[in-house]
DNA sequence: TTGTAAGCGTTATCAC
DNA sequence: GTGATAACGCTTACAA
């Protein structure tokens, strides 16, 4: 960065001090005179001096930035969890700088790369979709550098975790299906090799079981893409079955609103013929008709807690806080797209 | 950042050579021996070395790092953008770094502050919505840090802008809207102080004119907060004017969509009573029924040219490169909210 | 209460 | 080809 920069040397020039006493007088070091450091302030904004924090990171060898690394930030979820961290961070003085893993391995390795070079205080990671393996981050740990991932997480690495229970969401939205009658219900599942998936399924057959319903593999599509697109595909799929299913419970809400599409097109009717279940609750749940049930997954509070715990883990770094896991309550929001008459058979 | 961080005085030490000469070897500067540069190469991976970009950015005094602006990153256009400028600075060999001024001026300015001290290399920005005066952002002319506008950008100020022409835009909407034979058409209109806003209801006002329709206040409802919400308590408003509009063009897809709703739960039909168009073509435009015709405003583009602009200014410095403003061709996508039978008079 | 001086990890300018 | 050394702007023992 070129152009005239103003530092603390020209300050102590102007002000025939040393360099460490305008440097206390901008920290309001107690042992600085009052009135000299009223006078160092004063100076300061007349000049225009702004602190570098590029030397000063240097020099504590340590930054405030805390580091996250999102799949993609156009999906709710995770523009929900970046806002609850920012709420958190900026509040307790710590910047966040954002990055894009695009659910590639390669993209979420570079990152580690700069993240690391770049000295950040501290990370809060979701695991891109291609991610099995965490060595990559394992760096952070030698490095003392604390890790939180939210969402998708790490079993094969010492770190705290915040998420969610999918496997008992999952089972809830089922159970929902069931009570309201539904007998036959299909899922459209996630990327099995990610755990949240992987238990958003474990509980769809919980549910079932409990019930005695059958488990039949036919009525599970799976995609590691769960976008409209593979919602309605999936939806077209399972309504070619022999015996039509009466339920759908799909792994995220943009997959149960191509469904929707899908089952609208096929003219059926929403619950009555097949009730569609989401998991989400994003903005669109809403738009959507009929409105989509759905599981509310508390992403800004994620981001919240992530946050905090990242946060006492940076400041509190001797005490070698072991790492801990939160699992956050889920709700279920029932709306117009599984809402139909009770019946029992 | 503590623990055992190896730096190029330790591969100095281990290879006994000097630490410029490492320094140059981990640069492949051609003065140095391939043999001594493929040794040290070899001796950094091994011992997990990791250049300190922060000592690097002090010393070289600049950063790779591109500052990228948005008033929210859970608004699709931003985080299209968004993604558009990490495809180009990736490339390119430049780090990019979001923060969301969540359309507040203090926080905007707070941003500001936040890239000088980190001596970003250039900075790509949308204003906030409450932003009028951006002497917050004169700053970077004297420091020389490049500065590109984009979508909400300051006329105050000297400094590269990439929009669309959204007079140009708004009067195609318009036009097509009377091509399928709205006589009465009001529009719901975003904050007036932004100039986007603003051109958007002159593109709308002249299209009427031009085809000799009357500008009819009453028929223009503004407000400062393009949501779902606003659009629909536009649309009501709008609903319960003695003479109903046959038409709207809304400002935004939101608005769109919650005028929308509202008209379908007012029992009108969509577009036969009122036809309805938008302005974005965010994904949820084509989950609505009937889908909304809209403007495709580019979001991916704008992120690719404006990062272009940037590094171009970034690299060739010194070159003083007048700040240029580049203005992006819009799509009219017609869909069913406004697919009705031509009529003629 | 203030000053001196060393050093954070790197790069750039000389010199050899 | 390689080395010595200063400097980037700031913080922090230690001295005074």
């Amino acid at each position: 960065m070129p152009g005239a920069r103003v530092t603390i040397k020209d300050l102590a020039k102007r002000m025939n001090l040393s360099v460490s006493t305008i440097s206390r007088a901008l920290h309001n070091h107690p042992s600085i005179g009052a009135e000299t450091t009223r006078e160092v302030w004063q100076l300061a904004k007349q000049l225009g001096y702004f602190p570098n924090s590029v030397a000063s990171n240097l020099r504590r060898r340590k930054t405030n930035m805390i580091g996250v690394i999102v799949p993609r930030i156009d999906i709710t979820f995770h523009s929900y969890v970046i806002s609850g961290v920012e709420e958190i961070a900026y509040k307790m003085g710590y910047n966040v700088t954002i990055y894009q893993s695009r659910d590639s391995l390669e993209r979420e390795i570079a990152i580690t790369s700069i993240l690391q070079t770049n000295m950040v205080a501290g990370i809060i990671a979701c695991l891109a979709l291609e991610t099995q393996n965490c060595s990559h981050f394992s760096r952070f740990n030698s490095l003392r550098v604390p890790l939180v991932f939210y969402d998708r997480v790490s079993n094969d690495l010492e770190a705290s975790k915040v998420i969610i229970d999918d496997f008992d969401a999952a089972s809830r939205v089922t159970q929902h299906l069931i009570d309201t009658g539904c007998r036959k219900i299909a899922h459209i599942a996630g990327c099995q090799t990610t755990s949240i998936f992987a238990s958003r399924l474990e509980g769809y057959k919980a549910a079932l079981l409990r019930n005695n319903l059958a488990f039949d593999p036919a009525m599970v599509y799976c995609t590691s893409n769960l976008t409209y697109e593979e919602g309605a595909k999936g939806a077209r799929k399972l309504l070619k079955l022999p015996e039509l299913p009466d339920g759908i419970f799909c792994a995220n809400d943009y997959t149960a609103i191509g469904a929707i599409q899908a089952i609208k097109k096929a003219n059926l009717k929403i619950p009555d013929d097949i009730a569609v279940a989401g998991f989400s609750n994003y903005p669109v749940s809403t738009i959507i008709e009929p409105a989509l049930t759905t599981i509310d997954d508390r992403a800004f509070e994620m981001g919240k807690t992530a946050a905090r715990m990242l946060i006492r883990q940076i400041e509190e770094r001797d005490a070698n806080i072991a790492s801990e896991t939160v699992v956050l309550r889920t709700d279920l929001i029932i709306r117009e797209s599984t809402r139909r008459e009770p019946v029992r058979p």
